[in-house]
Parts: C-alpha cells; sequence; structure tokens
DNA sequence: GGTCAATAATTGATACCTCAATGAATATAT
DNA sequence: ATATATTCATTGAGGTATCAATTATTGACC
C-alpha cells in the first residue's frame, strides 16, 4: 500500500526545490519576479478587485500581498483605492503603465514556459495541472 | 500547438504556491524545516559526504548548505571535519543526536505526507515523479 | 620554484515568505 | 446606545533563498 514513501518524499523535495530554482531564472528572464507577475497577471483580467479577494486567488499571505502593492504602486504600476462605502477595503486597479508592463514581458515569459515544458504533451500538462491542484488542496485542510 | 499556455502559467504558479504553502505547514508538524529535513535525509543514507557533493545532491545553494550545516551542527545534529588530505574540503557526518532526531520525526512526515498525497494512486505518483523531474531537467539549462 | 587558474567554503547584500500582533473601520448584540 | 466581536490592511520579527564577492587551498604550467 504504502510502499512509495520515497515517491511522496521525492516529491516534496522536488517542489520546493523546483520552486527555488525556477523563481530566480523567471525573474533574470523576464526582468519580474514571479509573484509580482502572478498579481500583474490577475489584475489583467479583472479591471478592479479587492485587495483581499486578490490575496485568495494569488494564495499569497495577506502581509507579502501589501508589500508588493505597495512596491508595485511606488513604480506605477497599479493604483489602489479605498472602498468608499467600507473603509477597511482596498481596492487594486492595474494602471496604464502596468498593462504594458505585463503585456512587454509576455514574449519573455512564453519563451521561458516553452523551455520549461517543451517535452510535455497536452494530456501530461493537463494531468499535471490536476494533480498540483489536488496536491494543493489536500495541504490547504490541514 | 501551443494551445495550453494558461495551463504552462498555471503549472509555474502552482508550483510556487505549493511551496511556500507545504514548507512552513510541514515544519510545524515536523519541527524542522523541509529543507533541514532534506539535508538530515541525505546524511542518513551515506555515513560520510564532502559538503560539494551534499550541494548537489539537495539542489540547495551553496551559502544555504553552509547556513545550514553550521546551525546543525551548532544544535548538535551534524559533525564536521576537513579533509586532510585537501584541507578546502568539508567532510559531513550525522551524529547519534542527528540519526535520533531524523527517526523521531518519521512519523510526523509520514502523516504529512499522507495527508497530502491520500488521494494518490502508486502510478499517479510516479507519473508525478517523473513529470516534475523532466521540468527540474529542463529548467537547468537555461 | 613561482605565478596563475581552479575549486571549496564562507560571508554580505537583497528579496521574499510566513506568522503574530496591531490599528482602524464596520457589524452585532443586548 | 454602547460594549464586543469581526474584518481588512499593515507592520514587525524571524527564517531561508539566491547571487556576487571574498578567502583559503590546491593544481598546473613554464
Amino acid at each position: 500500500m504504502t510502499h512509495s514513501i520515497s515517491d511522496q518524499e521525492h516529491i516534496l523535495f522536488l517542489l520546493k526545490e523546483l520552486s527555488n530554482q525556477m523563481g530566480p531564472k523567471f525573474e533574470r528572464n523576464t526582468q519580474i519576479s514571479l509573484s509580482r507577475y502572478e498579481l500583474l497577471h490577475q489584475l489583467y483580467q479583472v479591471d478592479e478587485i479587492k485587495q483581499s479577494s486578490l490575496q485568495k486567488v494569488v494564495n499569497i499571505d495577506h502581509a507579502a500581498i501589501t508589500r508588493h502593492l505597495k512596491q508595485l504602486e511606488s513604480e506605477g504600476m497599479v493604483s489602489r483605492r479605498r472602498n468608499p462605502s467600507d473603509n477597511r477595503e482596498t481596492f487594486v486597479q492595474l494602471t496604464h503603465e502596468g498593462r504594458e508592463r505585463i503585456v512587454i514581458c509576455q514574449s519573455d515569459k512564453l519563451s521561458f514556459i516553452k523551455q520549461m515544458f517543451h517535452d510535455f504533451s497536452e494530456e501530461e500538462l493537463r494531468s499535471l495541472v490536476t494533480m498540483l491542484i489536488r496536491v494543493q488542496t489536500n495541504i490547504k485542510e490541514y
């Protein structure tokens, strides 16, 4: 039954190693960190969104979100405004510059993921996505 | 052909998110960080090993290795000695305490990965491992 | 034998993450 | 109406990662 402990352990290590190796290389190629890219990427699709909702989508800690957005705001990539009808909430939106920024780094991102998955079939990619999502779900309820 | 960009992008995000979510939870459950666990785990199988070889196995940056081993040494988990025939190299070895430590946290680690992969078949696990290794290989040559 | 290159380990700088604690605004309950 | 609880965002603390630069030792070559 649980004879594949080494496989499971191996996956644990691989996930950590992959993340650590991938992040810096992504950033070198696109000039933007993977986390910030993910934030801009999400904002690109939604016009305006509550900061707390954004947090749930990207699965990054509240604190990290605050710091990223602060930095991105100071760089002119996003704009933020308080919700007039509930002053606790903050709406976040991509600026024109932000839209340009994310568009510009598309080609670099594309060549990066092309290399990363060049020997994967469509089916394998789908399978990989769903398995990772399952793992994520299993972890969350811990 | 490359119609599944969103899948590929999704995997990118998932790998990062998973690593960030998994690490702290693993540590809360086992009382040891995933990286340190990996180091002890490797040392457990090899008696004595050069620090540089260890680095290659665990795929962590040299600097991080040095800091981890220093800390583990100060906790009495590992011992280090210089290679007498080449004073640049350092041999690392698990202490008795270190062996005990890794044995003790086995059950916690087990229950953790059990939850993490509880709905995975043997075949899926194998498939996941090989796919992650392939991604890692593709990334390395970048 | 002495210079120059290569290798191993370390330290410094910077960035990012999580968790816990705090501050501020709103909702709730008696 | 007022005290209490909840929610959102922020800040502080601690840990870990990479990369670049440094130190120390060995090897190689003329």
